[in-house]
DNA sequence: AGATATAGTATGATTTTATATACTATGTTT
DNA sequence: AAACATAGTATATAAAATCATACTATATCT
């Protein structure tokens, strides 16, 4: 049996920077919302829509205004018409981004074995 | 304005992948669940319930019975009165623990910055 | 004989998350 | 004059996740 070297009051401090994180990334789109805006640079409403296939506008209007109340996003807004709204990291959400890396690229030795992305040898 | 060098089609094949991490470690305690187990060796049932603080029985089951059908638990059942059962990580679930690190050392250092683990200099 | 321990299951209620549908604003294009 | 484009909001509904509570089994301890 593994032996235990934290007493169970440091257990649960310990644990509380884990508990933040999964508050803030848990949801069902928002590690894929903050992967296409990192990787793909996509910085649009209407494109973010289309790529999250299912998602519906008040959804994505939701996730995006929790993403932007986390620090994560930059929500710039420009006064035209038709209305114009450009998504960004911040300097936080790029600190992310790593994070991202390591686990997109766990999801495709282990999770998606089988699949090939175009743009790597 | 960022360019794009991937089109339609590769993106949301690119995509699939963070789409099923989502789906995998989705949920309000399955990471940490796994971090329990990984790092502190948390191995019963019963002691999961403790450290989750506010997590219920039939939850917590449902999150076990899952992160086992997903590849990540095992489930040792000793035929014992009282029932006893140990969870460890299957070699596909140390393979996730890198992430798991990854993801830890983020949130201690950007979303829990006041945190102190009393276990680093 | 009754309490204790462990790892649950069963049922239904509640909360959270997501969806469908309709609607707004307004400059430009047809 | 009507349609189009974009980035939403509002309202109501549905589905999924989680919770509360009560219950089970049985060897061992008191």
């Amino acid at each position: 049996m593994a032996e235990n070297k934290f007493n169970s009051k440091d257990m649960i401090a310990r644990c509380v920077p884990m508990s933040r994180l999964q508050s803030v990334i848990g949801g069902k789109w928002k590690i894929l919302i903050l992967w296409y805006i990192a990787f793909y640079k996509v910085q649009r409403f209407g494109e973010l829509m289309r790529r999250l296939d299912g998602i519906t506008q008040s959804t994505l209007t939701k996730q995006l205004r929790e993403l932007e109340n986390d620090g994560f996003l930059h929500r710039e807004i420009y006064k035209e018409i038709p209305p114009k709204v450009e998504y960004s990291l911040t300097e936080f959400g790029e600190s992310f981004v790593p994070v991202l890396e390591t686990m997109i690229a766990w999801s495709e030795s282990y999770l998606c074995p089988d699949y090939k992305n175009p743009y790597e040898k």
